[in-house]
DNA sequence: CTGTTAGCGCCTTCAC
DNA sequence: GTGAAGGCGCTAACAG
C-alpha cells in the first residue's frame, strides 16, 4: 500500500502523470520510446495500479461477481472454476457470493453490486425465488448472465442445459431397462430447470404408454428430514423399480433408505440421478448419472458476460443450451 | 452506477456532504435527529456508498482474497463456504483465485493484491511451492492467514489439521484390521501436511513393529497418467493388503486398478483415504475416510484474518490445529 | 506527442 | 453539531 504510484513514476522520468498513465495503458498517442522508459521503470519499481482509483475514475472495476446458491456443490464449484478461468485470461477478478437459496440474501447482494464494485454479474438464482422483482430488468442496471438456474419468463441472457431432453432420456433409459414403476424425485420446483426435467419424465412415460401414478412423483423441498420421510414412505408404499432424482442431494437419502429396506440396487431398483460428482462411477458403479457440462457452463456464461461488457450485442445463438450426458451404468449388478 | 451519492443526499436535506457522511457512519458528533433524517432518505433513495471512493479514501476495501489450488475440490469448496460465511456476517466481500498449484500464478495474484484491492489474504499454497520467496514476510505487506496447505518453516499464521495423528490413526486402524502390507500413496510432498501424514504412517508402522517396505511408499505427482501406472505397478507387484491415500484424488485410480486386477475391496484390500467427500459413505460403504473439518477451517481462518485486520494481536492459541475425524467403514464386506 | 487541469465519491482535518 | 476545503490515485478533456 505504501507502494509506488503514477506521480512518483512521472517525477522520476520527468514526465507528467497523464503521460505515464497513457503509456501504461499503451495509448497510441505515446511514442514507443517513452512507453519503453515508463514500462521499464514501472517494472523496476514493482508498480501496480491502484484499482480503487482507477475504478472510481474509469467506471470499470475489471471484476465479475458470481452469485450461486452454494459453493460447496459439485456443479457450482465446477462452474466457478470455468468462470475463474475466463476471468483470469482477461485480467478480471472474481467476487463470490452464496445465496443459500434465500431470495432476500440474493437481492441484497445484487443491490450491493450496483455501485461499481463489479462490472457484471453471473447469477444462478435461489430456488426459493418466486417473486422475482429484484431480477426484473436487472440487465438494464448491470450486465447479467444467468446460468443453470434461470428465472422463468423473464427476458434474460441464459446459459442452460437441455433439461427436458436429458430427463426424457433418463426415463427412457429406465423404461428400456425394464422398469415399470418409475418414481421421480422432484426438486427445483420453482425453476425452469426443475419444471423442464419433470416434463421430460412425464412425456417419456406418455410416449411409452406407461400410466402415470401421481404417488410416484415425490415433491421434495429444502428440509432434508422431511424429504427423507417423504421418500421413505413413497418407496416402501409404492415400491418403485426405478428412480430418477432431479438433484444429486436427493440420491443419498435414497441409497440410505434402500439399504434400510433391504432393497437391492440395481437389481430391484435402478437409479438415475442428475449429478456432477465426477467420482461417482468409481465409488458406485451402479449409479447412472445425467452429468452437466458444469465447467463449460461457467466458461460460456463468463465469456458471454465479457462480450456484453464489450458492448457487443449478444445474439440469440449466443445464449446457448449445452448438452448434458447420460452416463449409463449398473447394467451389471454389483458384486 | 447512475445512482445516488452523498452530495445528492446532502442537497436534498440542506446539509453538507460532510454531515451526511458522518451521519451515515453513525458518528457521535451528529444529532440523532439528523441521523434519522439522513438514514431515512438514504433508504428511500436506495443509497449505496461507492466502494471505490470509500476504499481510495479510507484504505479499507472490506474485501478478503482467497487463493486456493482448485475451487472444484471437496475440501476447498467447503473451506470457501466457511470463509464466505464469516465474510458475509461482517459485511466483507470475497475474491477468489485459483493457483492450479502453480507458484508463478500464486505469486502474481499476491502481487496484484498488494494494492488495496483486498484487506487481507487467505492462502492455501500451491503444492509445487518449493522456493517460497513470494511468501517470505508476506504478512508484513498484507495480513495473511494460511490454511491447510501451509508453508514449511516460515513464521506464518496457520490453520491446519492434525495430519500426523490422523495418518497415524489411519495406519493403526488398518493394522488392527489385520493388514500386514500397507501401501502409502504419498502426495503433497513439498508441504507440511504431506510430510506430516507420511510421518504418521511411518511411526504407526514402527510402533507396531511392522517392517517398512520402501516399495509400498508410492510417491505421486501431478501427472494422473503417471500416477496410475506407478500405482498399478506397485499394487500388482507388491500386493498390499491395505492402502492409505494422502489425497482424495488418488483413491479413484486405486479403485479402478483393483477392479481391473479383480482385487476385492475390502476383503483382500482395505483402503483409507483422506477425503472430504460427504457423499462417500452412501456411495461406497467400504471406504474409510479421514475427514477434515473443512468448513470450520475456512471459518476459523477467516475469523483469524478479521482479527488481524482489527489490529488485535493474534495469540499463539489462535492459530489453531483442528482435528480430522476417522470415519471407519468397510468392516462388513460389500454385498 | 506531451502537459495542464479538473474531478470521480468519499472521508478527515480544521474551522466555526 | 455542522460546514468548507482538500486530497486519496487515476484518467479524460482540452490545450498546445
Amino acid at each position: 500500500m505504501g507502494s509506488v504510484n503514477i506521480k512518483q513514476l512521472a517525477r522520476e522520468l520527468n514526465l507528467s502523470a497523464a503521460t505515464v498513465s497513457r503509456a501504461l495503458r499503451d495509448s497510441h498517442e505515446i511514442s514507443s520510446a517513452t512507453k519503453q522508459r515508463v514500462n521499464d521503470l514501472a517494472r523496476k519499481l514493482n508498480y501496480e495500479p491502484n484499482p480503487s482509483a482507477s475504478t472510481l475514475r474509469s467506471h470499470k472495476s475489471k471484476t465479475l461477481a458470481v452469485i450461486v446458491p452454494e459453493i460447496a456443490n459439485n456443479f457450482f464449484s465446477l462452474a466457478i472454476n470455468g468462470i475463474e478461468e475466463v476471468a483470469r485470461q482477461h485480467g478480471y477478478h472474481v467476487l463470490i457470493y452464496q445465496s443459500h437459496d434465500n431470495v432476500e440474501a440474493e437481492a441484497s447482494f445484487i443491490k450491493s453490486l450496483l455501485t461499481g464494485r463489479a462490472d457484471g454479474i453471473l447469477l444462478s438464482v435461489a430456488s426459493e425465488t418466486v417473486n422475482e422483482i429484484h431480477l426484473m430488468d436487472l440487465n438494464k442496471q448491470i450486465p447479467t448472465v444467468f446460468f443453470d438456474r434461470v428465472p422463468d419468463g423473464l427476458n434474460t441472457v441464459n446459459v442452460t442445459t437441455n433439461d427436458y431432453e436429458s430427463a426424457y432420456d433418463a426415463a427412457e433409459h429406465l423404461i428400456e431397462s425394464g422398469c415399470k414403476k418409475i418414481a421421480y424425485l422432484f426438486a427445483l420446483n420453482n425453476l425452469l430447470a426443475g419444471k423442464n426435467r419433470l416434463k421430460g419424465y412425464l412425456n417419456a412415460l406418455k410416449d411409452h404408454n406407461i400410466d402415470l401414478d401421481d404417488h410416484l412423483i415425490i415433491t421434495c423441498g429444502k428440509d432434508d428430514i422431511n424429504n427423507y420421510s417423504l421418500l421413505k414412505d413413497a418407496i416402501s408404499k409404492y415400491q418403485p423399480d426405478g428412480v430418477i432424482s432431479a438433484t444429486e442431494e436427493l440420491v443419498l437419502p435414497c441409497y440410505e433408505i434402500c439399504q434400510l429396506l433391504k432393497i437391492n440396487i440395481p437389481n430391484y431398483l435402478k437409479i438415475v440421478s442428475f449429478s456432477n460428482l465426477k467420482t461417482a462411477p468409481f465409488l458406485n458403479p451402479s449409479l447412472t448419472t445425467v452429468t452437466q457440462p458444469a465447467f463449460e457452463m461457467g466458461f460460456k456464461a463468463a465469456s458471454l458476460l465479457l462480450k456484453l461488457l464489450d458492448n457487443k450485442q449478444v445474439e440469440p445463438g449466443d445464449a446457448e443450451v449445452l448438452n448434458s450426458v447420460l452416463i449409463k451404468r449398473g447394467s451389471t449388478a454389483v458384486k
